[in-house]
Parts: structure tokens; sequence; C-alpha cells
DNA sequence: AGCCAGGACAAGT
DNA sequence: ACTTGTCATGGC
């Protein structure tokens, strides 16, 4: 166990892990103790501990620790960006609500199958059927810990094989998009680069994937900072702070921005909502 | 009990 | 191009 423990250094006050893992964009991450996160991703099951400026992590080797770095997205210099983003007063309040939240760079397939399962759904809920679908379709890794299962896996399936997930209408996109996948037509090394119009116009070929999925996906999937997700909060915040539209100075990191007022709206009680 | 959920789709203006 | 009803399930 040892062998797979190690701990890498953090900007202070920077990653947190009590925001970033609760703030919507993950959906495999469980508080286990205080300060204690449990999640499974890359296909390990990995537990994270934030101690003072070193983020402490086990279930991984040290080969892993690139992956990791870039998952967490540890190397990106937060502070200009977000001290760009201050000058806008809401940002200003969202950004010192939870200064510590950080864009996850997640697996472009599983979030795109997660934020398939996220439409018109709360979050317990799509946590629940993402653990259902992992624990049917994943890879066991551990003692009750799975695998987030291969397109592979789920395209040869039908709906009635998806049944046990109780996702609803949902399952026939699930499946929809395991195929694309698998056929080549959807390819994500290309959807990080290309530009967004383009890349937005392919995801929403996928039945079930509009533009507020596509643009998850984009964003926690693919590194597109530029995505800009608008879902129900986001729409609440834009009606009341940007009834002319959001700045266009910040479109650049509107996804950083995005997510820091999605958080606030929802969980700052002096937030108006 | 009833409203709502990190929406998308199809059918209707 | 914009609006509306519907979709399956269950958290709160």
């Amino acid at each position: 166990m040892d062998s797979d423990r190690y701990i890498m250094k953090i900007d202070i006050n920077a990653f947190d892990p009590d925001v970033t893992f609760d703030c919507g964009q993950c959906f495999r991450w469980d508080k286990i103790d205080e300060g204690i996160w449990k999640g499974i991703a890359l296909g390990r099951s990995l537990e994270v501990k934030k101690d003072g400026d070193w983020l402490c992590i086990s279930g991984a080797e040290k080969a892993m620790e690139p992956k990791l770095r870039k998952y967490f997205d540890l190397d990106r210099d937060y502070k200009p960006v977000l001290e760009a983003l201050s000058a806008d007063p809401v940002l200003k309040k969202a950004i010192k609500f939870a200064p510590g939240i950080r864009i996850l760079r997640q697996e472009p397939w599983e979030t795109l199958c997660s934020f398939i399962i996220s439409q018109n759904n709360n979050i317990p809920r799509i946590k629940g059927i993402v653990s259902r679908l992992c624990e049917n379709f994943g890879d066991k890794i551990g003692e009750n810990e799975y695998s987030f299962p291969e397109a592979s896996r789920l395209a040869p399936l039908n709906e009635e094989d998806l049944a046990p997930l109780r996702s609803g209408f949902r399952a026939r996109y699930i499946l929809d998009a395991a195929r694309r996948v698998v056929s080549g037509e959807i390819d994500f090394d290309a959807l990080t680069y290309i530009p967004l119009a383009d890349a937005r116009k392919i995801l929403m070929k996928i039945k079930g994937v509009g533009p507020k999925v596509a643009d998850c996906v984009l964003l926690f999937g693919c590194g597109r900072l530029d995505a800009f997700p608008i879902d129900v909060w986001v729409k609440r915040v834009l009606a009341r702070f940007y009834p002319d539209g959001f700045p266009e100075e910040f479109a650049k990191y509107g996804g950083i921005a995005q997510q820091f007022l999605f958080h606030y709206a929802r969980c700052c009680p002096d937030s108006g909502f």
C-alpha cells in the first residue's frame, strides 16, 4: 500500500477538495471523513486528502502523477484568471465564496455518459445511476469498487440490459452515445482543438445531447474552458445579474466563471436564490 | 402529495 | 426562430 501512496505539492489555498468534488461537475467522488475524499478516476480507486499545501493521494503509483496532475488541473495557475474574473462584482462574490473550485479534466467518455444521465435529474440520483452503471458493467477494481465501463462494453447492449440502472428515458441516449464513440464518429481528441461551435455540433448529433450536455463534455471532459454550460441555475444567474448577456471579455474562461456562479447560486445562502 | 431536478425532443406556432 | 408538453424516476 505504501508503494501506491504519495503526495503532490499544490499551491497554498488553491485546490479545495470539499468544493471541487461537490460543485456538481463530477459524480464519483464521496466525502468519507473530514477532509478526506474517495473517488474512482482513471481506472483507480483513489483517496485524496489535502494537508496544507500538499495533496496526499493514495491508490495510484508514482508514475501516475502526471495524469493525476492533469485530472486535478494542478498545473494551471488560477490566480491571474480569478483575479481577472473578479473585476466583475458578482463573480468576485462567487469566487470569494469558494475560491478553491478547480475544473477537473475528467475522462471524456465518462463525462459524456454522465452528463447524458444528468439531464432533467438531480445530483443524488445522477450519482446513483452512474454507480449502478459501474457496478453492472464496469470492471471490479476493489472491494466494492468498479471502473467506469468503456463505451465498447455498452455499445452492444439494448435498453432492457440497462433496466437495472433505472435511468428512465435516458437509456437509449446512453446506447446511442456509446455506439457513436465506438464507431469513431466521436473523436474526443479532435474535440479538444477544433472550433468550439464545430465541437458542439458534432456532440449534439448524439441523441439526448443538447447544448448544455455538449458544453459540459467540452468543459469537464475536453478541457475547453471557453465552453459555457447553461443549466437552470446558471440561467437564473444570467437572467438576474447579466440581463444584457455575459461579459464578452470573460469568454475565454467562461467555463471557469460558470462553475463558480453555479456553485455560488446553489450553495451560498446570500446569493439570493 | 406535489414540485422539481446541472435538458432534450418533437410538435406546434 | 421561439414556445410548449412530454419524457422516467425518485429526492426532498
